[in-house]
DNA sequence: AGGGTTTACTTTACGGTGTTAGGTGAACGC
DNA sequence: GCGTTCACCTAACACCGTAAAGTAAACCCT
């Protein structure tokens, strides 16, 4: 029964020891998401996060530095989700068929991991891309879910297919973007306020994505 | 030289105490506003707002039950301050025109007082509207700035002017409000995210303006 | 087999936060 | 002149994120 019969030759048990080590940051990770989720990143301690998987507050700084690259390491896995997602769709030809599909995505995206969308778009100060996000590769549209938008706007504006006055990508992929975050944004941050007569968010920015697209496009030549 | 002789009979000099408390209080306000506005709401303590005006941190709470009391009321003044500005747009007769005119105002607002739109749209729990904003009166334009923007979208909506899809104009006014909200806050939030080039967001803006009129008129008959 | 090192975690504590309770002293009505 | 009101202060509490130092088990190596 002694062990290193079975263990290819590099590192006996040190394996072990590493898969436990990424156990509990897997734990941690875990408890400080649900946390984070139900009660706001604010108002989530680290002390609640560690009691949560049974550890001492300070435990944690053994696997991350501080609670904002907590927090930095969860908006990466979501914003790498949001680029699966948009993977997801596929290939389709037509550019602006294929911007339609991603603007569907993107809302139900939003609207289905409402806290995650938060951190990821609304909450200033780059958790998301400072340094927390150096695992993404930019400008790689598997990865990086704005270039994946822009790389159809540029392909569409390659076409003709917008009106003229949309020369530069960023300008327009930021209106296409814009317009659908401002639908959701809005709804996530003033949906339990009777002030106003909220309607339902989904059907409202599927609407809009039609509004964005009629409003861009060139019109038909015939 | 004794004073009573030019006073109105009701009290004497209790005038002069409340009018200063009232001066007080506005100071505080406006260091709370300075203070938020330059460093951000969470970065601002009682006690640095407090030291700003030579006070002990213990006398805010003479004048505002916490913090986010003073927040909200901050925040009641710039929500006035927007239906003000929507306001001196004046009157139009052309209701899309003027939905047009809303829209430019309402971007110059945020791109103006980029700290104060934070607190008002792009922060969640009801610092307005909550309470804090019970000195507004709802549904009436010339305080409510989404009731006037709502009043002009029903006035073109019921001269059909509008494509037919829309019918609510709540969906509608979101629609419209959303599309530009999103790109002035997503702007504010991640203005200084080299991730992505941004475009100048006033322009942008102004052009998303054409983008969602022309997006939901109904097509010229002619 | 055993000594030294690494390491996952704990104990303790520091400086800072929003906020409460109780005191002080001047301005007030009578 | 006396009692009251009230704007403000002093002191303190509970809690926060986090740094420093200790502990004990698991490891590597001879």
């Amino acid at each position: 029964m002694t062990a290193p019969l079975d263990t290819p030759m590099p590192t006996p048990s040190l394996l072990r020891r590493e898969r436990q080590r990424e156990e509990t940051r897997a734990r941690i990770l875990e408890a400080a998401r649900e946390l984070f989720v139900a009660n706001g990143v604010a108002a989530t301690t680290m002390r609640a996060i560690a009691a949560r998987i049974e550890y001492t507050p300070t435990a944690i700084y053994h696997h991350f530095r501080d609670k904002d690259a907590l927090l930095a390491e969860l908006c990466t896995n979501d914003f790498l989700a949001l680029a699966g997602a948009f993977q997801r769709i596929g290939r389709i030809e037509d550019p602006i068929e294929r911007i339609r599909r991603i603007g569907i995505a993107y809302v139900d995206f939003a609207l289905d991991n409402k806290s995650q969308y938060q951190f990821l778009f609304m909450t200033p100060s780059s958790h998301v891309h400072g340094d927390g996000m150096k695992y993404v590769e930019k400008n790689n549209p598997e990865q990086d879910a704005y270039a994946f938008l822009r790389a159809s706007v540029e392909e569409a504006l390659k076409r003709g297919l917008f009106r003229t006055e949309f020369q530069d990508p960023d300008q327009l992929a930021q209106i296409l973007w814009g317009g659908l975050h401002g639908i959701v944004a809005l709804h996530i941050v003033k949906e339990h306020d009777d002030w106003i007569a909220w309607a339902e968010p989904r059907a409202t920015a599927r609407l809009a994505v039609d509004v964005l697209l009629r409003g861009t496009r060139r019109a038909e030549p015939a």
